[in-house]
DNA sequence: AACTATTATGACGATTCGTCAAGTTGACGA
DNA sequence: TCGTCAACTTGACGAATCGTCATAATAGTT
């Protein structure tokens, strides 16, 4: 299998078993029954430190709260993540991974391949607000200040994810094109194509999360202004069928309906424990 | 002894460019020599909180390196910024208040309507370009963990500031209106065409300055993508000319060269200085 | 059991935030 | 010019946090 990784003497010391999981499908290749328990207690310090977040805030995750509030000592836990951005960026990962879950799932929503992209953004806002401090914690892990303290490592990670996740979108251009509902678009506009597309869902999505800016579109309806803004730039696209001759808001609530039920009502139940909109402080 | 506006004649600062009441709480009435001071003072520590900023990054701005920069003691600039989040609230307002600024500017391109929301765009990326910390300043004033400790004066001020912006773009949507080039569409429809106008500017801007992101949109030639997405969606409207009548492009080179030609040189010659693209941490 | 390589511990120094009691300033009336 | 007092300034201080490192504990091997 894997050879055992001898040469970096120097780091052996100090680093433990990150999981050296780039390829998603992953099997667990761990020597010993040690290293098998260090993976598991960062996947527990994880979840720890993403409770922390979601309950104090943002700011309020703290490296002497995780190690308060977990059974491990300071060293132990600064094996695991070498720095406070460390762990940002680990968090980061993890979100985008069920991400990329919840992509998995809409793209399997039945209907053309415009519809399949609205039900991408579908989940994509879905994410975002099932986990506002999570969203808050990728775009902050773009910032350097973030970046330049993360693990080599986890920097790769991300990259991947990022990779994958827009490949999601690509193949649905992709599916346009064999479809016929794409013409006159060269393969390699699609990277542009599907940037806009995510620079739109991403825009939208953040201007509506942040609280002071919601006060300028409260008037509009949160719900609605995703899908119309995406119609907007597809229909520019001359994606077909154009959203004047298909009713896009019946498959944008059967999305919800088909495939996103469980979520939704999960998300009902959070914003009836705790006010209005997740707290992200 | 609370006499208003009565001295104000006296204290008039002539600025060319008749400066009504535009800018909300910049050039105010003060009482004494005093305050007039403590207010120029505070301008002064914005500045070298801005300068420590791009110098060291954004988490290299700290309250006590500001302190140590300037002239006056921590407890001092602790009058001037309750804390370190109002400090952020006041390099955002401050940011916004440039960026309206070229807004102004920008919106006096000669050209149609949907030149003009170019030319809005062009302003946006611009205002980014040349202060990319301060972009994220902006963002980062949005989040809750500095909305909340920030002082309610200029949590005002953001949201004025954010309608006059806002306000800006509006316009050009009646004028559009006006001119024949939009039709079909409600008033009321304005405020959320004009959302995602703002979005999709937003969405792209902060994608291409996000260091990692960059991997991705590399191919891409940057240039050209802010335009291209805003053209996409401003064809899904049907906002006249359409960019397949029209050569928005050229416009575009246009702006720069007609409207911003000095800050275009500005951020040439910034970014022979200071490597490929400015620091943000 | 003894030995060694790896991991865990928590006290510690360095920074940073924000406060406050004591000291200083300057506008104003006498 | 001088005294007064409200407003302003100062910098030492306590609390919280970050990250390190010498030392203790432990698992695996012989």
């Amino acid at each position: 299998m894997t050879i055992r990784q001898v040469d970096d003497s120097s780091k052996m010391n100090f680093k433990i078993g990150c999981d050296t999981d780039k390829s998603p499908c992953l099997f667990k290749k761990f020597k010993t029954k040690r290293q098998q328990a260090i993976a598991e207690r960062e996947q527990v310090l994880l979840c720890l430190a993403e409770r922390l977040m979601e309950e104090h805030g943002f700011s309020g995750l703290t490296m002497d709260k995780l190690v308060a509030a977990c059974d491990y000592s300071k060293g132990t836990v600064y094996n695991h993540f070498s720095s406070k951005e460390d762990l940002l960026s680990a968090l980061c990962i993890k979100a985008m991974k069920t991400e990329l879950q919840l992509f998995h799932k809409a793209s399997n929503f039945k209907g053309n391949a415009r519809e399949k992209l609205l039900a991408l953004c579908f989940a994509y806002r879905l994410h975002a607000l099932l986990h506002p401090t999570l969203f808050y914690c990728v775009l902050t892990s773009k910032t350097p200040a973030v970046a330049e303290r993360a693990s080599q490592e986890r920097l790769d990670t991300q990259f991947v994810l990022e990779q994958q996740l827009a490949e999601v979108c690509n193949q649905l251009f992709v599916l346009a094109m064999e479809d016929g509902d794409l013409q006159g678009r060269e393969e390699a506009e699609f990277a542009q194509l599907s940037f806009a597309a995510w620079a739109m869902a991403f825009g939208s999505t953040a201007l509506m999360l942040a609280a002071s800016t919601a006060q300028l579109v409260q008037a509009l309806e949160e719900e609605k202004t995703l899908m119309f803004n995406m119609n907007l730039m597809l229909d520019g696209m001359q994606w077909l069928p154009l959203s004047s001759e298909f009713d896009y808001w019946d498959s944008w609530q059967r999305v919800g309906m088909e495939v996103f039920a469980d979520e939704l009502s999960t998300l009902k139940e959070h914003s009836k424990h705790s006010g209005a909109k997740g707290k992200i402080t």
